[in-house]
DNA sequence: TATCCAAGGTAAGTT
DNA sequence: AACTTACCTTGGATA
């Protein structure tokens, strides 16, 4: 599988039409395992300034927003963002980086409390991000107990073993694989990518998505927590994970993932949040963080804990 | 050097 | 419906 493409074409974002925005924060907060750092120094070093470092990736197309396959690198310096990619990708980054997002007033709108004002005021221009459906789904399988730096190194073995492989200007790239692809899989040909209890879990959802069974996608007409449920019905996938495909890629803002970071937030600041199940507690720290951007918020939260920034 | 532990959880079995 | 337990693998902590 390998298809030779045009050569890269470049440009530039101004700075000033986009607002706040920090590229290694997006990138590098846990969000998205789809991008790579050609440097190597992908989650090297959680607090390192990223500076101008150089991002990449291949976008499959995307309803409405691009009809091709595309490969674009990124990176953000003092008065821009400047890219190079196989066709414009400014409405492809406009989407997978939530450009479009009113930063400034979605953090105005979420509730004054001394966490939140700690995690904005250090990572301030971090966007959620859009990813692919299909890969989103499966980066979050692979996510279950592990860390970000392995996730995002599952993900690219997964593209190098079954993706396509494009060629532009002599350099070689992996697409994620599409679920057919990933479908043709064995159980035992994804353990030895050290996915480990995952693999089976991966190859049997990606048959349900490429026998037609079900999308992902299919959960963005629904309701937030009717989409929610949609997205367990895959192998792999329960409230936690589901919660993230729809913050992550299916643009339901008010997702919050209950993971084990959150968790503790709760414990050490919302106590009273924790209602026992899932649900009741995903509905009260949604409320908790005001609602329709409670998803920004805890990604916010994520990123500083994680990072250390509490200490 | 050996052992233990936890990492962005979920499925399957029990009560 | 709530509660247990097993599950791959590995880098870093602890003994």
């Amino acid at each position: 599988m390998e298809r030779e493409s045009a050569t890269l074409e470049t440009g530039a974002i101004p700075r000033s039409d986009v607002g706040p925005f920090d590229l290694q924060a997006t990138l590098e907060s846990g969000q998205s395992y789809l991008w790579d750092r050609p440097d190597g120094r992908m989650y090297d070093s959680l607090s390192a300034h990223g500076g101008d470092a150089w991002y990449e990736t291949v976008v499959p197309p995307i309803d409405g927003v691009s009809d091709e396959q595309v490969v674009v690198r990124v990176r953000q310096c003092d008065d821009a963002i400047e890219w190079e990619a196989t066709t414009d990708p400014v409405p492809l980054l406009t989407h997978l980086l939530r450009l479009d997002d009113d930063l400034d007033a979605i953090l105005d709108a979420t509730p004054d409390l001394p966490l939140l004002e700690r995690a904005y005021d250090r990572y301030r221009g971090m966007r959620l991000v859009r990813d692919p459906p299909f890969a989103c789904l499966i980066s979050f399988i692979c996510s279950a107990q592990m860390r970000v730096a392995r996730i995002h190194e599952m993900q690219r073995r997964l593209a190098h073993d079954y993706g396509e492989t494009v060629s532009v200007d002599g350099r070689q790239y992996h697409a994620f694989p599409t679920p057919d692809q990933l479908a043709a899989a064995t159980e035992s040909a994804l353990r030895e990518l050290k996915l480990g209890y995952r693999a089976p879990y991966v190859q049997r959802t990606a048959e349900m998505v490429a026998d037609g069974e079900a999308h992902p996608a299919r959960a963005a007409d629904l309701d937030y927590e009717a989409a929610r449920d949609y997205l367990t019905q895959f192998v792999g996938v329960g409230d936690k994970v589901a919660d993230c495909v729809l913050l992550f890629s299916l643009g339901f803002l008010e997702a919050v993932p209950l993971d084990t970071w959150i968790q503790t937030a709760i414990a050490d600041h919302y106590p009273d949040c924790d209602r026992g199940s899932y649900r009741e507690t995903s509905r009260a720290i949604r409320e908790q963080f005001g609602g329709a951007y409670a998803g920004y918020a805890q990604t916010y939260v994520f990123y500083y804990l994680r990072a250390g920034g509490a200490a």
